[in-house]
DNA sequence: ATTGCCATGTTATACTATAACAAACCTAAT
DNA sequence: ATTAGGTTTGTTATAGTATAACATGGCAAT
């Protein structure tokens, strides 16, 4: 697999993964007319380097060490951009950020977050978003944005407790 | 309406609520065993005083008015006991508190968050959790833990924007 | 009364995020 | 090329959220 196609599956390309991401990120951002500054494509490119949802504060050290400031707010301004082009989402319930892996039609996010392993996976939330709709339009209610962050176990580490157990 | 029956409704009994959630508490922690100190009963109490999503600092005056120690850690045990015993819930995109209606049957929480008044209402989280369990046992993860939180305008906030307009 | 557990007080610190203003840098007319 | 205007980045400071660690006090079972 790769990451266009989300799963659990250990085992896929992380490098391809990455380069893909980049290399959309970059077209999508010509189409756009913004710009992928060197900051923000470094930004980018850490976040699907470690390929789960990552801190901002965890990503300072690596500007640091590019030759960035690492002042916190060099990180927010990156991430704030990353997020209004779609590239990358915020998880609230873990103040965390990932990368999209489809950043081309801007959608609604959702997570399946493995508390095993920490990685985490975008969903397709077209079902839970038929449902969250009819729940609101019961009472009236507009929906303009939704956060569903489910956290669990994805399938190798329930392998893993029943080896471990 | 009361607190029973969730909605955004403005015009019902606070007061009602209120006495109705501690008494339920109260008999709650009694049947259980816990202790609702003091601070803890207070808390509680200021939570649904304010009848909206509270963050933990903003409940620290009103603790030190009634002559408890204010510091942080103070409010976060009382915090965490109540949301041991589901008398409240976190709302991770907000980082905040509101009490639970339903606390005698624990229960996934959900809630409809209005951005024009603040005020929070707890779903009925079926049907969303239908749809997140079909979708996350296609991939073979185990679902611990939801988090949902759909932000958007409230039936009276949508008529007062169409009035403004 | 003694013991042990739970709850609270207290101080300090970690972690997350933004405000505010200055400097550097595009970009697109002139 | 020059200049003016907007955007991006640098920099310092601060706001906002949450927990660690250890001391003290209250309560209950023996
Ligand atoms: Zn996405
Ligand atoms: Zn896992
Ligand atoms: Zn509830
Ligand atoms: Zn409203």
């Amino acid at each position: 697999m790769n990451c266009e196609d989300p799963g659990f599956e250990a085992n896929h390309d992380h490098d391809h993964c990455m380069e893909s991401a980049l290399s959309t990120a970059k077209e999508l951002c010509r189409e756009r007319k913004q710009r992928l500054t060197p900051v923000r494509e470094l930004v980018l490119k850490l976040i699907w380097e470690n390929h789960q949802p990552m801190g901002a504060y965890e990503l300072l050290p690596a500007l640091a060490a590019a030759g960035f400031n690492s002042a916190p707010p060099t990180i927010y301004r990156a991430l704030e951009f990353l997020q209004e082009q779609g590239l990358v989402h915020r998880i609230a319930s873990l103040n965390a950020f990932i990368g999209c892996p489809h950043p081309e039609n801007p959608h609604r996010s959702g997570f399946l977050i493995c508390s095993g392993c920490q990685r985490a996976v975008e969903l397709d939330t077209a079902p839970v978003h038929k449902a969250l709709s009819e729940s609101a339009s019961e009472l009236g209610f507009q929906i303009a944005h939704e956060t569903v962050e489910v956290v669990g176990l994805c399938a190798d580490c329930q392998n893993q407790e029943a080896v471990d157990a």
